[in-house]
DNA sequence: AGCCAGGCTCTCG
DNA sequence: CGAGAGCATGGC
């Protein structure tokens, strides 16, 4: 089967899945060329799709293929994910009309037109992806994260390309720590994994029911799990579930941009990025975005790595 | 060789 | 509580 969406610009889908060419390979999203792949599961079945784009960034249009079916229900649930994956929910309109009052963010706006932060498709793999993040450099963490996904998840074939659906909580709660650390997962970490990997296959963790909590609830209630603290939450709440007024301050590339465009080289405390960053109201995840990617910007013109 | 990488927990004072 | 050590590994 095969349709389309027409979702509300601007939309630049390049610059928005950069993410996916940037630190390396991840088996669950796979971004070939124009192509995006994925699989989602419904009713126990995974169902692989393709996505690409036609049209201008100010008049997208997204195609999607879901090859060996016709099932609505699928139709809807691949829908809902790529509405997720590309934030099309996001207000970009209202968060240039804002920034344009910020010397910084206004002259982001032209470089980075149509470019949107994207959502994590579901909240256990952000979590988990979350963790492999922890203090290691990202290059690193997609290769243990991938490596997870190739031992435990489900590949099916897509347009000739192999995908895997994200490893369920319950087969990486049967798991031992043992082997994750054989993925070059640190103790540490393999532990914090099959931990939550075990509480949300329990139902001790509702992550579907946190994801309409406020987001001081989720803060409170994830921070409560062994491995997750301040920076994994307020990540989850800015990329899992798509809340704009959110600012990961302790975040080490965050705390980077902040000082570069903010304090003239010089770093700001938690206290003052978080205060800056509360005028943007609604729109400091779009904001955190932007310096994020506006950060890449400027290093690749200068030459600079990573 | 040594330091850093999109943190978190545990232990002390 | 706030600070500090330990974690484990890859890349430069």
């Amino acid at each position: 089967m095969r349709f389309q969406l027409r979702p509300d610009g601007p939309l630049d889908f390049d610059q928005t899945l950069a993410r996916y060419r940037i630190w390396g390979e991840d088996p669950a999203s796979r971004l070939v060329g124009r192509t995006f792949r994925r699989a989602v599961s419904v009713g126990g079945r995974l169902h692989g799709y393709e996505l690409s784009w036609a049209g201008s960034v100010n008049d997208p249009r997204l195609i999607i293929t879901v090859p060996g079916t016709r099932s609505g229900r699928v139709a809807e649930t691949v829908t809902g994910e790529v509405s997720r994956l590309l934030f099309l929910d996001a207000d970009l309109p209202g968060f240039y009309r804002m920034a344009k009052s910020d010397r910084v963010l206004g002259e982001l706006i032209r470089p980075l037109y149509g470019t949107r932060p994207t959502l994590a498709p579901a909240p256990f793999e952000m979590l988990v992806g979350a963790i492999s993040a922890q203090q290691v450099n990202l290059a690193f963490a997609f290769t243990t994260r991938s490596r997870l996904v190739r031992r435990f998840g489900r590949p099916v074939d897509v347009g000739g390309h192999t995908v895997y659906g994200f490893p369920e909580p319950a087969v990486i709660a049967r798991s031992k720590v043992g082997e994750l650390r054989a993925l070059q997962f640190s103790t540490r970490k393999a532990e914090y994994i099959v931990g939550l990997a075990r509480l949300v296959a329990s139902g001790a963790l509702d992550l579907d029911r946190l994801m309409n909590c406020s987001n001081e609830e989720v803060i409170a209630e994830l921070t409560n799990v062994r491995g997750l603290g301040l920076w994994t939450a307020e990540w989850f709440l800015a990329r899992a579930v798509g809340r704009g007024d959110v600012c990961p301050a302790g975040d080490l590339g965050v705390r980077k941009a902040f000082e570069r465009f903010y304090g003239r080289g010089r770093p700001l405390s938690d206290r003052a990025i978080r205060q800056r960053a509360r005028r943007w109201g609604p729109y400091q995840n779009l904001a955190v975005h932007y310096l994020l990617a506006g950060l890449r910007l400027h290093r690749t013109r200068t030459g600079g790595g990573a």
